[in-house]
DNA sequence: CGAGTTTGACCTGCGC
DNA sequence: GCGCAGGTCAAACTCG
């Protein structure tokens, strides 16, 4: 509703350029603070790898991370219809489980797993929750907390494959991670970074609560999935380096417009934002009922071959 | 008490 | 026009 903000029409209507241009100035206005990325210390490579892996365990991976990774890994190249061609392992990301539906919307399929909670880096309501027809799993519906911000995100559990939670996107982030926030005073757009993880909802909810029927063990598993591991918000530093882009899109809709080095066009393709979410936490960890609130996003969320996979 | 979730009601689009 | 299904609202409730 209010919510949503010219940016979102702009991009139903035409492409996300508008929406670009629009963030732009934004970004522009409103987040004087906004430091540029700042060297990357690590080297892409090892970023890569490395910090993927170690995020694993502890927390989601950045969009730093990922970016590396497919700054490394895929020199692809973007076909005009959306998706993405990688190189090496050259699939496109639709047949990785990202899908682009709409100009402004795409949908990521994720490994659901069982304790982490995998944060987004981004803070979701939840406004609804509606049964699909077909699916025996409800469907959960949430917006991103800043006001000012139209990022919306459906998550529903996969009727086909319980362990995979398909998670729509739609709208664009119109400002930074919370993590990457250190102590701005407010106008930043988000708010104010929390240090300690006030809740850390959505996880429970998306998917916990929904799809708690069962809570089911970690399913996760898949050696090559990605699977966030909670690191609460903190780590959300997601685009650290991305510059502007930062705040537009998380990891998916960055992969999906800038497979190049976003580094320099950054995103001109179009724009989503994504963010996962899902995966519960457990029941025991979020579904303690709110765990949160804002949720990052799910417990874990991780990206599995069919997905999104970066190693 | 504030922030977030839950949940039924309401709204809207679409097919018949 | 009617009914269905999906999406959103908002009051009530919970938790820290
Ligand atoms: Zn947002």
């Amino acid at each position: 509703m209010e919510c949503r903000t010219a940016a979102h029409e702009a991009g139903a209507i035409a492409t996300w350029f508008d929406d670009e241009l629009i963030v732009r100035q934004l970004l522009d206005n409103d987040f004087a603070f906004y430091s540029p990325p700042g060297p990357n210390p690590i080297p892409a490579e090892e970023l890569a790898t490395t910090q993927i892996m170690q995020s694993t365990l502890r927390s989601p991976p950045t969009v730093q991370e990922i970016q590396a990774q497919w700054m490394n890994q895929q020199p692809e190249s973007v076909s005009d219809s959306g998706s993405v061609l990688v190189s090496p392992s050259r699939v496109s990301l639709r047949e990785r489980g990202i899908n682009r539906i709409d100009s402004n919307k795409y949908t990521v399929k994720l490994k659901w797993c069982e304790n982490g909670m995998a944060d987004d880096g981004y803070k979701w309501r939840k406004y609804g929750q509606k049964s699909i027809k077909n699916s025996p799993y409800p469907r959960s519906y949430y917006k991103c907390t800043n006001p000012r911000c139209s990022a919306k995100k459906q998550v529903e559990r996969s009727r086909d494959e319980e362990d995979i939670i398909i998670i729509t996107y739609e709208g664009l982030h119109l400002h930074f991670a919370y993590p990457f926030f250190p102590a701005i005073p407010d106008g930043g757009g988000d708010n104010p970074p929390t240090p300690k993880r006030p809740r850390t909802t959505s996880p429970g909810t998306e998917s916990g609560e929904r799809f708690r029927e069962e809570p089911r063990p970690g399913t996760e598993s898949a050696s090559s999935v990605l699977t966030y591991g909670n690191g609460g918000d903190s780590d959300g530093l997601f685009f650290m380096n991305a510059a502007p882009q930062g705040l537009l899109e998380d990891l998916v809709p960055f992969v999906v417009r800038n497979p190049a080095p976003l580094l320099s066009s950054s995103y001109a393709g179009d724009g989503v934002s994504n963010n996962n979410s899902l995966c519960s936490n457990s029941s025991s960890s979020c579904s303690s009922h709110r765990s949160s609130s804002v949720t990052s996003s799910p417990s874990c969320f991780s990206w599995s071959p069919e997905s999104l996979s970066f190693l």
